[in-house]
Order: C-alpha cells, then structure tokens, then sequence
DNA sequence: GTAAATTATTTACGCGCGTAAAAATATAGC
DNA sequence: GCTATATTTTTACGCGCGTAAATAATTTAC
C-alpha cells in the first residue's frame, strides 16, 4: 500500500517521463503545463510518493506563497474564530496560512513578525495590539512585507486595515438601550490594549451627548486579559457599591459584561428587562458564549466572517497586483444588534 | 537606525571577520564556538542585519528543529491552553513549534499531518480525534516522525501518551456528589468524538457500582463541536421533561454543562448546593469561563500545564536521544476536584 | 501538407548553506 | 618556552530546485 518514496525532482522526472524543469513549471502552476502532460504527472504521483522539498523551493524565491496571520491572542475567541476564517481563506486561495498568536504579550508581537521575516512570506495579515504594539518595529516590517491590518488600526501603518465602525455599533446600542429604558453607563478597563476600547468610549460619550443624556463612565482597575475576572470584581464591586447611576450598564466587550453578569448573579440582582429585573447589562462583540450567559446577553454581532474575508481579498489583491504604492484603504462594516434577555 | 543588511554568511563572514564554516558552527550551537569569536560575531550581529536564511538552512538537513502541534480545535479552550503552553515550552527549549489547528475536521487532521511532513519537523506532539482520526495516517506519520501523543489517546500508536486519568478524576467527582447530596445522573453526548468521553462514561458506571447507587446515562442528540448549544437544547428538554431519575447531574464536559446551566437558567431552576436548589450539575475539565457561569461551575480540574509539560519533556527526551525503539510509555495524571457552587 | 505557434527537453548555472578534510593558528599545561 | 590540544581557516563539494537559453518535438492553423 505505502507508495515508493523518490529522493528528489530528478528522480521523480526518470519515473514519470516528463523533463524536470516542466515538472518545476507544473509544481508552481499545474495549469501552465499541456494537459496530457498534466495527466502524466498526476498519474505518476499516485502511483509514487513525491513531494517537492519546501526548502529547496523557497531558498531562491524572494517571496514564498506563505501568509502569515498574527494575532494578539488565540485564547480570546474573538480571535480564535477570526483567526479560523483567515486562515481558511488563505488556504483556499492557494496560499500557505501560517497562525501566530502573541498569547497576550506585545514582545512576543514582535518575534512572530521577526520569525516571519524569516520565512519569506508573500503577505501578512496583522490584528495588532495597538497601543502596545512596538509601532517602529511593525511599521519596518510593513515596508518589506505587504501587511494588512483587521480588527485593531495603526494608522498609516500597512497597505490597509478592516475593521467594524465603532461610531456605528456603539450608537445602535445606546440608541436601543435608550429607548427601551434608562440611559446606558458605560463600563470599561481603565487602561485597555485594544485601540477599539477607547473608540468605543467616544462613540459612547458622542452619541449620549446626541441623544441629550449625561454620560457616565466607569473605569475597571486590572491589567492583562483576564478580562471575565476584571469584569467581575471590578463591575460586582461597583454594583454592590450602587456606583452606575442607571440601571443600564454598556459593556465595552462582551467579556467584561459576562464577568459583570457573573456578579450580578453572585449578588442575587435580577438582570434583564423583564418586569422584575432590576439591571440591564449589554455587551459588544457577540462573543461564542454570549448566548449561554445568565441570561443571555445583548450584544452587538461584529461580522466575523465579512472582516476576515475582505482582509484576505485585500491582501491578495495587493499580492497578485503587486501594488504596493497604492491609497492605504480603511474599511469599517457595520455591527449589528442582537438582542438577547439581558438588556 | 535600520541597520544594514547583509545577502548571505559570506558576506556576513566578511563584516565580522570569522570565517563561513565557524559562523554556520555558531548558528547552529552559539556555544560550540570559543567565547571571543562568539563575542566578535555577537558584536557584528548587533550591527549588521543578518539571519541565515532558513530555507537553505534546512534543505540539506533530513530533519529540523521544528516541532508541529496539531491539536483539533483551537477554538475549544482545552485546546488554545493547552496549546500555548505546549508553544512555550518548546520555544523554551530552542525549538520552533508550529501550531496547527484541525479546526473540528478530522480531514484537516491528516491534512496538518501532510503538510507537517513536509517542514520535516524533529517531532509533533499531537492530540488526535480518536475516533475520527484517520489511524492509517496517523500510523504512517508516526513511523517517520517522533510523535507524542496527549489528550486523547490511540492505542499503539506514537512513542509516547499524556492525558488525564478518567477513572480517578470521574471517581473523585462522584465519590464527591454521592457524599453531598443524592448521586449524580451522567450527561453526555450520544456519539462523542473524543475517546475521553467514552472513557468517562465508562468510569461513572463503574463508579456508581462501587458506591451502589444506580447509574443513569442520558445522551444528546446532536453531532460537531456547538457542545454549549447542544448541551442547552438537549439538556433543557430533558430538565423540563423530568428525564433526570436524581437532582444531581455529572456531565461529560464542562462545554455540555455551561449549555445546560444556561437552559436551567431559562428554566427559572435554582441550581446549586444551597437549601433553595433544586438542582445540581457538575462538569469535567475547569473550563476558563467555567468560574464565571452562574452559579459558578463545580467540575474537575485537568492540569493542563502538567500536560502540557511532560508532553513536551517527553518528546525532546526522544528527539535528542533519537531513541525510538524504547517502550511506549503511557501517563495518567490525575484530576482536582474543584467546587464551586453548581454542585 | 506546410509554416507558425506552442510546448517540452537538454544543458548549465546559481542560490545559501552544511559539512568534510587538511592546514594554520591560538590556547593550555607544564 | 615548548609541546599537546582545541579552535579556526581554507578549500571544496553537494543538496534540491529555479531558471535561462538553445534546441527539439508537438500541436495548431490554414
């Protein structure tokens, strides 16, 4: 059953009876070959097993067909499923994907775009941390790589970025939470990674000011990811202490909010916007187990699969066109609401 | 600042006075070379930008000193934890892992597989499906490759198990739940992937026996990796039909109980150990957000560092004494009960 | 059937590095 | 200071493949 293995494109020309240098020009494009070539290769590799020696391959070339997808934190489901569609785009379209996951540490940001540099690769699709992101170290990359950014921008950096409109999202919400109850507070991290954190506040403070109602924000102490933990001490502190001025509370992300929905039910509130509920708490983000909290969480729904596919199409456009001098492009797709029991 | 590049070790061999040989020496062992050449090449290294170029490095080389990780899911918590820790520690010990998720389709497994052939990696530690897997290719791999195994174990196969003692941790559960209050049905899903669960199931009845009390197994219907979903869909009907004989429910994951406390939510059922609960559900893993569910979640904690440590011990231990002969080894480490509220 | 266009083969070189062998140099021991 | 040992340099070859140029074979067009 196990096939024969073959040292190299040499011997695999001798089995197959077709010159190596038109095997070199199938292995890169099967299409540019004769189709009846074509069938006489294809043939020979089920009967043999040979592959071609990546390294071998990718020494001379000055650009693989490698993309690498760097994300600040796989943990984080947001980026584990974003990451997942990427990933499954590149390889669709023929490319090598290649995750990387900065496991919540901005140094280690920098060693996968070091350890990427070593690999050659055709393009890069980057959600960076942001603030925390050693911007001279990104921007020296982007110069040698066409990087595309999603989810987190730096502006100026890379040939484009897509993103969700914050302004967008976080208006829709304030405006239900404002219509169908008390004015939203606001509840984030005092000092978060994330560029969207303090995107979000603004659109907060903006659209309150529209809608004609005094702001109220409320900072969680606490560094790291651990964001359902900060979310819970921090927001069950607040609420024991009767510190929100409304009965609604607007999470920054929907990680926060189910730490605050954990409290909430440790402290025996009732949450929702039922009758008896004396809390509403919504999220942003529609992370995976928004829809298992206690209760459920409204939230708003980013559209995972709509950044990660424009993202990869862009960055595939720009490496096919090879184009790199073009207008840096910045796309934001709408949020949308999903409204759940607990607000 | 940006520093000058330099093509290749010749002529890095020229800027930093050392020749070609001893350079690809130092690159291959800093400390196989004396202290002053290996301070002069250091030196030249900070002022030139220079890395040997990985390809040409590694295409005469029959193997690397990569190690794949490919693991079914990185959107399952399990996974991404356990993964991250497996990362660093081969990091730590100067290899360059890989990280590959299978992303819940068996086929992608054996597609990981191939293309970690390729990378001609020194060794993989691999948790598999189990009963999805595809053995035959994960035998041949296997015969080439060093292949550790942990999670989820495949008899025969790979140098070497790591994963968590079902029998001890599932004992520990139930010996824990009989003692506390009436003993605990078993919730699982009727036809799970994962031989874990089989293994569990089995450890429950087994457990029941010796405490006498009478085992009751109720199955999920569904199929793919929506286990909250699932768990909240099939577990709510069973509650609001009365299918549980007991108040006390064991599930197989912690995945199946969040759905299920999520259904009992919606169900207005108290759950917990408290006088005014009707209901107690128990769950196996110590899932991250396992801690924030409401009530909080008593489960099972597997060590997931533990795992991941001695995995990786393991398979460095193979790969540097290129031992593959010796007896496969097979290790079970035991679980922590960990109580919460739920039960 | 013949000329033109397409595709394949032959030949040959180079990529960047690993690595072996012999010669040269540096270091350590006494 | 001298020998024995450790380390580096010099020289040279090969890895598996990309790729260019010239030639040969095949296909297409008419």
């Amino acid at each position: 059953m196990s096939k024969q293995k073959i040292r190299n494109m040499d011997a695999f020309s001798a089995v197959c009876g077709v010159s190596r240098p038109t095997l070199s020009k199938y292995f890169n494009d099967p299409d540019s070959v004769k189709r009846s070539t074509r069938d006489k290769i294809e043939q020979a590799l089920a009967r043999y097993d040979y592959r071609p020696n990546i390294y071998a391959v990718n020494q001379n070339r000055q650009t693989t067909r490698n993309i690498g997808i760097v994300v600040p934190n796989l943990a984080d489901p947001f980026f584990s499923e974003i990451g997942r569609e990427v990933e499954l785009a590149c390889h669709d379209a023929g490319y090598s994907p290649i995750v990387l996951s900065s496991h919540g540490r901005p140094g280690l940001e920098a060693s996968n775009l070091n350890a990427l540099w070593s690999l050659k690769p055709a393009g890069v699709l980057l959600a960076p941390f942001g603030r925390a992101s050693d911007v001279s170290i990104v921007e020296a990359f982007a110069k040698d790589v066409p990087v595309v950014l999603f989810d987190a921008n730096i502006e100026g950096v890379g040939e484009a970025f897509i993103g969700t409109d914050n302004n967008q999202s976080v208006d829709l919400m304030v405006e239900y939470l404002c219509r169908s109850g008390e004015p939203p507070c606001f509840f984030e991290m005092k000092s978060p990674l994330n560029p969207n954190a303090s995107k979000r506040r603004q659109a907060y403070l903006e659209s309150m000011q529209r809608h004609g109602f005094a702001a109220q924000i409320l900072q969680a102490e606490g560094e790291g990811w651990d964001f359902e933990a900060i979310g819970s001490a921090e927001g069950g502190r607040m609420l024991s202490e009767n510190a929100f001025a409304t009965n609604t509370v607007l999470c920054s992300n929907d990680r926060l909010a189910i730490g605050m929905l954990s409290a909430a039910y440790g402290l025996g509130l009732r949450v929702g916007h039922g009758p008896d509920c004396t809390l509403r708490i919504a999220g942003h983000d529609d992370h995976p187990y928004s829809r298992f909290t206690c209760p459920s969480l409204t939230t708003i729904a980013q559209d995972y699969s709509e950044i990660a596919a424009r993202a990869a199409q862009t960055l595939f456009a720009i490496i096919e066109s090879s184009e790199s001098g073009s207008q840096r492009k910045e796309t934001l797709l709408d949020g949308k609401l999903i409204m759940r029991n607990s607000a």
